[in-house]
Formats: structure tokens, C-alpha cells, sequence
DNA sequence: ACCGCTGTCGCAAGACGTTGCAACTGCGCA
DNA sequence: TGCGCAGTTGCAACGTCTTGCGACAGCGGT
């Protein structure tokens, strides 16, 4: 995409530049390195939003430099996530996944019949309500963000039991 | 194997025969087998209680039968999971967990700092508030048993930020 | 501009699970 | 009691993620 992009000193408006552009900066201040590999990582997370699995951001980068080794991405979603850059779960299927720019805080809900999944926002009412309720009870600060619900959707429980 | 026990009629009074000893049956009723490796892996079943990994029932029917296959434990819990003799869900790494029994349904609380684990009734006060106001707003069945909370727990909250 | 410290990388090995397939065997049935 | 079908097993290969280690290279300091 985004054809004529040769890394214009200018920047159409568009893309979230903001949150990543200053990202060598916050790992030098941090005594990490600012490398090839992390910029590979990091420019295939910036044009990605929603969830992706370790497995895919590896594929993704790859594309960008074949040599790609997934135990490098790893550790760099590991660091990226110290910065709070992103956040990782686990799916219904105890898969690795990841999401970016954490700014809308967010969890999963999972049909363990259908396998539809769908988001969970932190001001969701009934999850307002699940996370009072274990602050209330016993002093326990749920992590959204960390949170995959399975169960069974409407849907399926209307079709039939079981 | 198994030097004196010729399945004598009477059993000695010490563990729970009870649930375990109509398996056979059960399986057969659904056109399913029982066969050597089933057995054993029953018989592990039967003197666990509590949360074991995958790994660990592998390892223990290993005891047993130093031949055994890790494919056919992962296949024989899936069968077992089917028969409700047993559920599963995924720790906060991810990894598998086996809950033997699943009488007592229930999730886990687990401190992604401290790493201290707690269980989860399902008629916990909190819950049953979380289970509730999924219920309600959108008709979403929880899988409690399946459930695996994270998040800080009171003590590390209070020991500090971060 | 060069040096050295220390964070990173690439690679290989390993742990945990899953899947495809041919060979085998439990179990119902004649 | 023996036959045959279909469920199971064992094996091997694969996928995802982790870990250990020697070699390499950012980056601050001189």
C-alpha cells in the first residue's frame, strides 16, 4: 500500500506516526538499542491495529526482511510491551496474541461453539461490573487487557444445549 | 503390569473407584474403547486432584508406562473432557491445565507479578456477578471452568505501583 | 574518529501440542 | 468362536514459542 512512500520528510495525514516515532528515543533512555530488526518490528506494528498472533507478526516481517528470525520478534514484542506500546493474551486456544496501542484497553470474548470472537471494552457495563466486583471483593485489579472470556454466545445457546 | 491386581471384584477402600469405575462402560455406550493406554491414563486421572499441566499427566503416565505417547494422553483427555470427567482452560502462560473432577466448577485468579494462584468457585460472590452481567447484557454463557483471570493481587497492589 | 561495554542477534536445541496416516485391535455380531 | 468394521495407537513431521550461547554492533565516552 501507499505507493509512492519513500519516507517523505513529509507525512500525509494519515496513520498514527505519533506514538512510534519517538520509540528510538524511549529505548536509548532506557539503555536499549534502537536496531534494524526493531524498526522491521516496529514499522509492521504501526500499520496494524486489532489483534495479531506472534505467528503472523513474524509472517508480516518477514515480508519486509526475509531474514526475519522469530525468536527476535519475540523478544522485541517482549521489550515493546515494557514500553507499553502493546499488550499481549492469550486466545481460547492459549495462542499467543497481541494488540496494539493499548490505548483502548480491551479484552475477548470467545464462542467456544462458533468460534466468534468479539471485543470486550474496559467500559463495557458488565465488565465494569466482573472487575468492581473482584476489586470490591478481595482487592484483586483484573487485567483487562489479559482477559479472554470462552463460554457460549447467544446465538449458539439458542440453537441448542450442549 | 499391574502385578497382583487381576481387577478383583472387591477394592480396597482407598480412592475414589466411584467416578472412574464406570468408564469403561461409558465409553463403550458411545461406540468408544477402553483400551490399556485409557486405563492407565485413567488410573492417573484418579489419584490427581487439582490443576495439572499436560506435560505432567504425560509425565506420570510415563511412570507407569515408559512406552506411553504424548498424542494419545493429549487425544485421550480430549475424550475424557467429552465424557465430563474433566475440563480444561489455559494458565496465564498459556499452557494447558487440567481440572480433574470438574464437580466443583471453577476458574483461577492468577498475580502476573507474584504469580500466586487462586481458585475460583463458580458460586463466588464475584463470580457469579461477572457470569451475571455477561448473562444479562448479552445473553454470553461463561465457561467458568475454562476462565483464567490475571491481573495484581491485593498484597502486590498495595507493595507498590507498576 | 575510535574504543569498549553491554545489549542484541542469529542459530540451534528444546518444550508443549497438534495433525495425518498406515497398521493394529477392541468389541459387537453372526 | 471367529469375522470384520471402525475406533485407536504409534510414529513422524510440523507449528508456536522459549532459552542458551557465542559473535556482533549500537551508542556513550574519550
Amino acid at each position: 500500500m501507499c505507493a509512492a512512500g519513500s519516507t517523505p520528510t513529509l507525512r500525509p495525514r494519515r496513520g498514527p506516526p505519533a506514538p512510534w516515532s519517538g520509540i528510538p528515543d524511549r529505548l536509548r533512555a532506557r539503555g536499549l538499542r534502537w536496531t534494524p530488526q526493531r524498526r522491521i518490528l516496529v514499522e509492521v506494528l504501526s500499520r496494524t491495529d486489532g489483534h495479531v498472533t506472534g505467528a503472523e507478526l513474524v509472517e508480516r516481517c518477514r515480508e519486509l526482511d526475509p531474514g526475519t528470525i522469530p525468536s527476535t520478534v519475540y523478544r522485541t514484542l517482549d521489550v515493546l510491551e515494557d514500553l507499553g506500546l502493546l499488550s499481549h493474551s492469550h486466545g481460547a486456544d492459549g495462542g499467543e496474541e497481541f494488540h496494539v496501542l493499548p490505548e483502548t484497553e480491551h479484552g475477548h470474548l470467545s464462542c467456544r461453539q462458533c468460534g466468534e470472537r468479539w471485543d470486550l471494552d474496559a467500559d463495557d457495563t458488565a465488565v465494569m461490573a466482573a472487575v468492581g466486583a473482584f476489586e470490591a471483593e478481595r482487592g484483586f485489579g483484573i487485567d483487562v487487557s489479559h482477559l479472554t472470556l470462552t463460554g457460549r454466545c447467544e446465538r449458539c445457546r439458542t440453537a441448542g444445549p450442549a
